[in-house]
This record gives structure tokens, sequence and C-alpha cells, in this order.
DNA sequence: CTCCGATTGGCAGGATATGCCAAAATTGTA
DNA sequence: TACAATTTTGGCATATCCTGCCAATCGGAG
């Protein structure tokens, strides 16, 4: 993981599908030794895989949601069984484990509001030990990227 | 964006290398008109881009942090100038308006906790107009992906 | 200066993308 | 239901790109 393999990464991150030709030159290599590094940092789970970036409103999912959880009992089994069940949840993309209070931060897409009231009433609570949701809707987006930013 | 679109685009979501080919195997098409729709798709700006997925730990950035923040004033300038700066800061990497109390929350990544000591002194309490400021470490990530619910 | 390991560059064969045209399917209309 | 216009599809040929192999180069260590 030299100068090199993170130029390569941003320039993956900045546009996932360029050509190798294109990736090597913007990294000043050739073709091959490119190709290589690339390989290696995709088997070493440096890169993870790649991804289209999708409008989620053009997609038909025009609401973003973060909601904040925290559960009722901190228990080993309580905590495994709400992670397993959230991570079957299609709507959410993304759940973190926040320091402090044992809280998780989800992000929810839904196609409107029904739809969320659904997601709580018949996705959320019928995993049992939630103690509180906190809701937050998501206005409008002011910065969205994938590029890292660089080392110094 | 008929069925099929939101099958390519999800397709796509799981592996945005995937070759021409095999996309057209996964959705049913031969190559010819799926590579057509995935470009009017981009074109569209459905598809807003391709990126790769990377560990953050392995690239050297480690901590993940969501600030939460509220400002002094919500006047027209000074929220102008605030998300123009914001946008200009690498290391955030999302930024969303959440509803409620004109609150910003951003998604930011450091190598260390001197950098985000850096990160409030040296790029957000020089921008000004800042009322509060409120910091969750991500402990832990549950679930991460960026495949989009499909559509019932 | 010399040796050794790691990295690089170039080449050839195979796979993939892409533009074009005819065929098929779909949509709207009477 | 039948028909016509439009859209979408499938297949082919060419051009581009990927990828495995081998020799050449680079960078340290002794």
């Amino acid at each position: 993981m030299d100068q090199k393999d993170r130029d390569i990464v941003r320039a993956l991150q900045r546009n996932g599908r360029m050509t190798n030709q294109d990736l090597a030159e913007a990294v000043n290599l050739s073709p091959s030794p490119c190709l290589r590094r690339v390989r290696n940092l995709e088997a070493s789970g440096v890169i993870q895989g790649y991804s289209a970036d999708v409008d989620p409103v053009a997609y038909g999912l025009p609401i973003t949601i973060f909601v904040r959880i925290r559960l009722e009992r901190h228990n080993e089994p309580d905590v495994r069984k709400f992670e397993q069940r959230v991570r079957m949840i299609d709507e959410v993309l993304e759940c973190h484990i926040l320091t402090g209070a044992m809280d998780y931060q989800l992000r929810v897409l839904v196609p409107d509001l029904k739809a969320y009231e659904d997601f709580i009433r018949n996705r959320i609570h019928p995993i049992g030990g939630v103690a509180s949701i906190d809701t937050s809707f998501v206005y409008s987006t002011v910065k969205r990227t994938s590029v890292f930013p660089p080392p110094n």
C-alpha cells in the first residue's frame, strides 16, 4: 500500500469503470504492472468491489432517512438478533454502531412515508427489544462522494 | 424506467464492473439492447457513475465519524457559505441537510483523533456561524450495501 | 561494485465493447 | 379486433481492451 496504490484506489473511486489503459496512464504506469496492482488490491480486500452510483429519486426511492435506534438490553443474544435481522432488511442500506450509548444509526431508503411507517411497524418493531427510535429525514444532499481524501 | 431498467441498475450496484455480456444474461437480454439501456441510464442521470468500494481501514483512514452541525443563523448567505466550504473539504464524504432544525449531518473520514481535532479546529470552526457540533464515532459497521431494495 | 528479489514494460492471443441494420414486439388509434 | 407507426430487440463485424508470459529494469543489502 504505497503512494501508487493510493493513486490507483482514488482513481477507481472516481471512475470504477475506467479502462486499465486509462488508469495506467493516470498513475504513470504501463498497463501490465497497473493491472497487477489492481488485482492485488482486490485480492487483499482493499478494493472490496465496484458499484454503480444511482440516483435514488430517479430509481423511485425519493426518501432517505437516518434512523437512530437504541436497544433496551445490550446483552449478547439481543444484540446479535437485532443485527442479524437488520442485515436482512433490504431498505436498510447502512447500519453502524455509534460509540456512546450502544446506539445504531441506519440509512433507510423508501418510496414514500407510508412505506416508512410499514418499515418501522413491520420490520423494526417485530424484532423486539427496541427502546427508542429517532427519525431524521434527509431534506437534501449537499455533498456525496466516494473518493477518499488524499493522504498527507 | 421499467422493471428491466431496475434489474440492470441493481445488477450494476452489485457489481459495477461486470461485463455487458454477463449483465445481459443476468437480465435476460442480448448484449446489444442491454448496452443501449445502460447508456441511456447513464445519459439520463439515473446511473451517475461507477466507483470502487474501498476498505477505509486498509487505505489508512480507520476512523469514521458522523458529525451533526447546527448553524447560528439560517439566512441565505451564511447557509450558502457553509455548504460551499463543506463541499471543498476532502475529509467530508457526505453532507446532508436533515429536516427539523436546519441541521447538517456529515460523514467524515480521518486517520486518527488528532486529525479529527484538526478537522474541527481548522476546517469547520473557521467557516464561522456554527452554533453546535455533535460528534458520533462509528464503532463498527453492521451492514453496508449499495444495492437498492427491489420495487414492490 | 555485484548480486538478488521485486517491479516493470511489451507483446500476442483471446475476450469484450460498440455501431449498424433488419426483425420482432409494443403502443396507440380507428 | 386489426392495423400502422414507433420503439425495442438480436446478430454481426470491427475496433478496443484485457491478460498471461518473458525479458529488461530498478532498488537495496552486503
